[in-house]
DNA sequence: CTCCGTGCAAATACTTTGCAAAGCG
DNA sequence: CGCTTTGCAAAGTATTTGCACGGAG
């Protein structure tokens, strides 16, 4: 591999917690991270499962859908798209498809005197599962 | 309906809230309703603050704007909008205008077999004063 | 040897909650 | 009176941070 490019930014655990959120749909908490990963790596701690989402959300390569229910859900899915929260279970559901017409909010940025870097969109209802009667 | 139409939810205190959060456009946090409202209410607590906007947000008197560095922001203004949010100081600040196709909204819903209540848009970037250079 | 990444535990930051006292119809 | 609302402080939960150690170059 090129040693000069990359910088030291690697290590197994790193790695297994990017993993670990890019190959889930289910829009992990740190807790859950650190769940999923412990048997595999059982020195694995929490504080460097937050610190580690910190990063990774800081250089762009995951997303925060935001704060749900007091926790902080993440995403490896770093193409813009739509979620949907259960506000029964909280649950995050992807929405495929594009809701957002693009060229009016670059148009209201404009407008407004605001550098838009992104933008995502959070539907709030039941989900199929909660709404059969669980 | 008997005669308790008018339920007992009144109080001095919980107007004065409801009140500060409505003649805002800043969003509040709880703190920030708390220190507003502190001088003309000197035995106001921050457990009242909170217990309210829970209540209000749950009545549908108000809405979460979601967490923004840590702090639920909250907006008396139900109606529909865009929020903007600066990644640099914090600020949310109102979008005027629909940017979403609600047809095609529910229709998503309906494929996919949730129950949609509600959807908001938050946009991320800079402001004008954070882009100006403060 | 020099760094970076980490475990661990303590520290923070926000929010919620239990309970007795106070308020209002 | 009976039910609601509150102050206060303690508890709870999620997240961050300080520090010394361990491994890779």
């Amino acid at each position: 591999m090129d040693s000069t490019e990359k910088k030291r930014n690697f290590s197994r655990k790193r790695e297994a917690i990017l993993k670990a959120v890019r190959s889930t749909k289910c829009h992990p908490t740190a807790e859950w991270v650190y769940r999923t990963l412990k048997p595999d790596y059982p020195d694995l701690s929490l504080g460097t499962v937050y610190r580690n989402l910190a990063q990774f959300k800081n250089d762009g390569t995951i997303v925060s859908v935001g704060t749900i229910n007091g926790q902080e859900r993440y995403d490896g899915n770093v193409t813009p798209h739509t979620h949907f929260v259960c506000s029964s279970c909280g649950a995050v559901i992807d929405i495929p498809g594009r809701l957002i017409d693009e060229a009016q909010v670059e148009k209201t940025a404009e407008e407004m005197h605001l550098r838009v870097d992104s933008w995502d969109v959070l539907m709030h209802g039941i989900c199929a599962k909660c709404l059969h009667g669980k």
